[in-house]
RNA sequence: GGCGACGUACCCAAGUGGUUAAGGGAGAGGUCUGCAAAACCUUUAUUCGUCGGUUCGAAUCCGACCGUCGCCUCCA
């Protein structure tokens, strides 16, 4: 497949500026982002994050290129609380639901995927595992204490900031800002308060700890991203994600990590995607105040949920509420209704319509112009609305003598652009090439059937079959090109 | 205290120097319709937190102020 033509500009959280993307090598993208820690269930967040990086890769695979898309699974290392004190969340979690650690660590990986799925999130290439890295982690390890970078204190080893002169460079700030702003300073046998943690000693009735040089333990957070996106994708690779929150002091650990032990540049394009808040407040774990995925799709449709969130830029806040979410949902079964429409007729005339060609043309470019601009969804979805209007016109009046080329050429961009690249259209909508399967027959058969009792003003009779099917979750409609169904 | 972001209609939300300030939801009026739903048309910000400045020209750049939020401690 060749690339299309590039014009795709990325907003770099490293250089605060957008700048035109160009891959390391022709072709071919590597990304990674920061994926979840497993100790509980998904909330609105995650869908947020996710479905914004999913609609990434899913435009950078519709410009032709190939993907390799890698996002962790953090099931060791990550600790409660602050100053790499605390109790490691996973462990915490399985003395809670009295399970093995890695019995958590799988019940909650599932969960999210089955969340991911349920939001049409495509998954990735690769999911690795921080517990399944272990050696690489300690191999990085050895060769940041090898070239000065780390040290290692009673079987912690902890990596020395001071020592990596661009630490601070991704957050904007410096050391001695750090200094000075170090809320209460936690005891610690660090040699400066702003050294973090590579390998942490395990107490003897920790769960989850390993065999290293430096004695039983377990790895720091940061690290393990920065081995797994190495092992991956190179040592220097595109494009890394994940939430702003974690820009300091993850993302900042994670370069000074990768650059310190490679002596090569790590990622070149950040790209940080904002918060979902709820009444102006950041949704999150510690707070309290979210709404999980699986709650969220008890009174919305999933599709409902990730158009919402596509309908906000990435880089901005998205304030939750189940009255926005009502909205979107209003909004997103119009582009259903329309999309429904042309894919239920049949195209029969030979004319080549260009002045409907021309529309679709137009709407090519206005959809892909947004999404080159540092991927502007909610441009792209408002391009669909004006883009709608034009097909319900034409709709109305030319449908009876669309010529199979123009329609061809409708059902394509409708079918790359809401379902390949935003993902927002149902599974019953994926095949719109020709309807086929029993249930179309059975379909059009009571389609038929009723509208011969309409025609014999058997309105009791055609008004039962509609509210039966929509009792089972068809929805009928009547309207002036003939009557649509979807389910 | 330090670093950063944001403030656009009733609600959500694009737009970051230049003709009439996208789009969705909600409201109002109309066309269509057996009914329902949908669709279509019209309509709802002389104005972009406030006050100054730069400019021929600013929502867009600069400054101050007010307000909200994020990070600095785990969080997508």
């Amino acid at each position: 497949m060749s690339i299309k033509k590039n014009n795709l500009h990325i907003y770099n959280s490293l250089t605060r500026n957008k700048e035109k993307f160009i891959p390391l090598n022709p072709g071919v993208v590597g990304i990674y982002v920061c994926g979840p820690t497993v100790y509980g269930d998904s909330h609105l967040g995650h869908a947020k994050s996710y479905i914004s990086f999913d609609v990434v890769v899913r435009y950078l695979r519709f410009l032709g290129y190939k993907v390799r898309y890698v996002q962790n699974i953090t099931d060791v290392g990550h600790l409660q609380s602050d100053a790499d004190e605390g109790e490691d969340k996973i462990a915490e979690q399985a003395r809670l639901e009295q399970l093995e650690p890695m019995e958590v660590v799988e019940n909650y990986t599932r969960s999210y995927f089955e969340d991911m799925d349920i939001l049409n999130v495509s998954r990735p290439d690769i999911s690795p595992r921080a517990s399944g890295h272990i050696p690489e982690q300690i191999e990085m390890i050895e060769t940041l204490i090898k070239k000065g970078f780390a040290y290692e204190v009673a079987g912690n080893v902890y990596f020395a900031v001071e020592k990596f002169p661009g630490y601070g460079k991704l957050s904007g700030r410096s050391l001695n800002e750090m200094k000075e702003g170090h809320r209460v300073e936690v005891q610690s046998d660090k040699k400066n308060p702003s050294d973090f943690a590579l390998w942490k000693k395990a107490e003897p009735v920790h769960l989850m700890q390993w065999k290293s040089p430096w004695g039983k333990g377990y790895p720091g957070w940061h690290l393990e991203c920065s081995c797994m996106s190495g092992k991956y994708l190179g040592e220097t690779f595109d494009i890394h994600g994940g939430g702003m929150e974690n820009k300091f002091p993850h993302h900042e650990s994670e370069i000074a990590q990768s650059e310190a032990a490679n002596e090569k540049p790590f990622a070149r394009f950040w790209m940080h995607n904002n918060m979902v808040t709820v009444d102006g407040v950041k949704m999150g774990k510690s707070l309290g105040n979210f709404t999980t995925i699986k709650d969220a799709v008890k009174k919305h449709s999933p599709l409902a949920i990730r158009y919402f969130i596509l309908g906000s830029h990435y880089r901005s806040t998205l304030d939750f509420s189940s009255d926005a979410l009502a909205a979107a949902d209003k909004g997103l079964q119009k582009i259903h209704a329309v999309v429904s429409k042309v894919f239920n007729i049949q195209p029969t005339g030979k004319e080549i319509d260009h002045e409907f060609e021309n529309e679709i043309e137009v709407y090519k470019k206005q959809f892909q112009d947004a999404l080159d601009d540092d991927f502007n969804t909610p441009r792209a979805i408002a391009a669909t609305f004006d883009f709608i209007k034009k097909i319900n016109t034409w709709l109305s009046d030319k449908a009876d003598k669309v010529s199979y080329n123009t329609y061809e050429s409708l059902v394509s961009v409708l079918r790359d652009y809401l379902n390949g690249i935003l993902g927002i259209l149902p599974d019953t909508f994926k095949q719109a090439e020709v309807n086929v399967g029993k249930l179309d027959d059975v379909m059009q058969l009571l389609i038929d059937l009723r509208n011969q009792l309409r025609k014999e003003k058997n309105f009791a009779l055609s008004d039962e079959i509609r509210d039966r099917l929509s009792a089972i979750g068809i929805t009928i409609k009547d309207t002036p090109e003939g009557s649509v169904w979807e389910s």
